[in-house]
DNA sequence: AATCCGTGGAC
DNA sequence: TGTCCAAGGAT
């Protein structure tokens, strides 16, 4: 075994994670949805819809029979959709195709739906100590440092030779626990800004550590400016505190989940009235601003202008929209909803802190 | 290959 | 306040 991996297990059995609400059991179920849920996520947020997640789905079976809008309501606010579209198109596919049993070997796992190269070796890793290689974050940032990788990893090339690397590492056993070393290291010792060297096990002969490179190491990502959007979002309220809500499509921005119609770019206020009778069907009250709000994304930021909508009247939309329906006030907790549409609905259920 | 896709924590 | 990006994958 090279001596880098052997260092690494070490470390980890004795200053690794252990009491991961994931980890101890080798279900393949139970790591593939945590390994779904922490992809570009931080593991005290997964947390708490992990247990949710399980409380509701605690097997395949369960998951692949539900409805798919209530994977979305337990994914709410967690951000990168489409992870819960595919995590239950993956479930269903498991019951068709595998009789219910999730396939064993990472070539196999990875035919599923929202299961990459990465994912799927560490599901096989921990579940049967497959000996396949991962590359997430964790392992670029150690990779790269502790071999003096230049060049950002997010570039074909070099994360080929990282894969490479990655490979070559492995040791011949115990695959979990090295996987979960890497991952462990990346996370609490060779972190982004501040590593703790002086903690590390791979410190004496670390490329970045050396010369002095751990904040150069690995190259960041080019810079890109990220472009403001502006929307006003309809918030038309009935008088029993139910909501129009308006589930979005598949895919893009939110997909699959409940939002707040947005009202289109450039129609004067003065025409919105009108807008909202053909277009959502409801006769409203004059339109009244609500608290605006800004909603940063990967790639943009959105700054949103909440209007209310006061509904007096119900009309006969002349296509029924599918994509429609009412959101009770008391359904708004248990909804798809991603979160600045949730914030906006919290804000108005919620007694007015500020009024005298 | 480059872009798209959320949210919140850390600094 | 802005910046960066975390157990990435799909297109």
């Amino acid at each position: 075994m090279s001596d880098f991996a052997r260092r690494l297990s070490a470390w980890q059995r004795t200053h690794g994670r252990h009491g991961l609400p994931w980890q101890g059991g080798r279900d393949p179920y139970r790591i593939w949805l945590s390994e779904i849920m922490l992809q570009q996520t931080q593991v005290e947020t997964v947390i708490p819809y992990y247990a949710r997640f399980l409380a509701r789905f605690p097997d395949i079976a369960s998951l692949a029979a539900a409805p798919v809008e209530d994977v979305m309501a337990l994914w709410s606010g967690l951000g990168y959709y489409a992870r819960a579209r595919n995590l239950h198109r993956a479930a269903q596919q498991v019951v068709e195709r595998h009789g219910g049993r999730f396939p064993a070997s990472a070539a196999e796992i990875a035919e599923l739906p929202g299961i990459g190269r990465s994912t799927a070796a560490a599901i096989a890793a921990f579940s049967r100590d497959e000996r396949v290689a991962i590359l997430d974050g964790n392992v670029k940032r150690v990779l790269c440092r502790y071999f003096g990788i230049e060049g950002f990893p997010g570039e074909k090339a070099v994360e080929n030779r990282l894969w490479a690397l990655a490979e070559s590492l492995l040791p011949e056993q115990e695959i979990g626990v090295y996987i979960q070393a890497q991952m462990d290291l990346g996370a609490t010792v060779c972190t982004r800004g501040r590593p703790g060297c002086n903690r590390c096990p791979l410190a004496e002969d670390c490329s970045a550590r050396q010369q002095g490179r751990q904040t150069e190491l690995p190259v960041a990502r080019p810079k890109k400016a990220i472009p403001r959007r502006e929307a006003r979002f309809a918030v038309a309220m009935r008088g029993d505190g139910a909501v129009l809500v308006e589930r979005r499509p598949p895919s893009g921005i939110w997909g699959g989940l409940l939002a707040l119609p947005e009202i289109p770019a450039g129609l004067a206020e003065g025409d919105i009235a009108a807008w909202a009778a053909d277009t959502l069907g409801v006769r409203s009250a004059a339109p009244q601003a609500l608290a605006p709000l800004s909603h940063t994304f990967t790639h943009f930021i959105l700054d949103i202008q909440p209007l209310r909508l006061p509904v007096e009247a119900e009309l006969a939309r002349a296509r029924d929209d599918a994509a429609l329906s009412w959101l009770p006030a008391a359904a708004t907790a248990g909804a798809a909803l991603p979160t600045p549409v949730r914030r906006i609905l919290d804000a108005l259920n919620a007694p007015d802190l500020f009024a005298s």
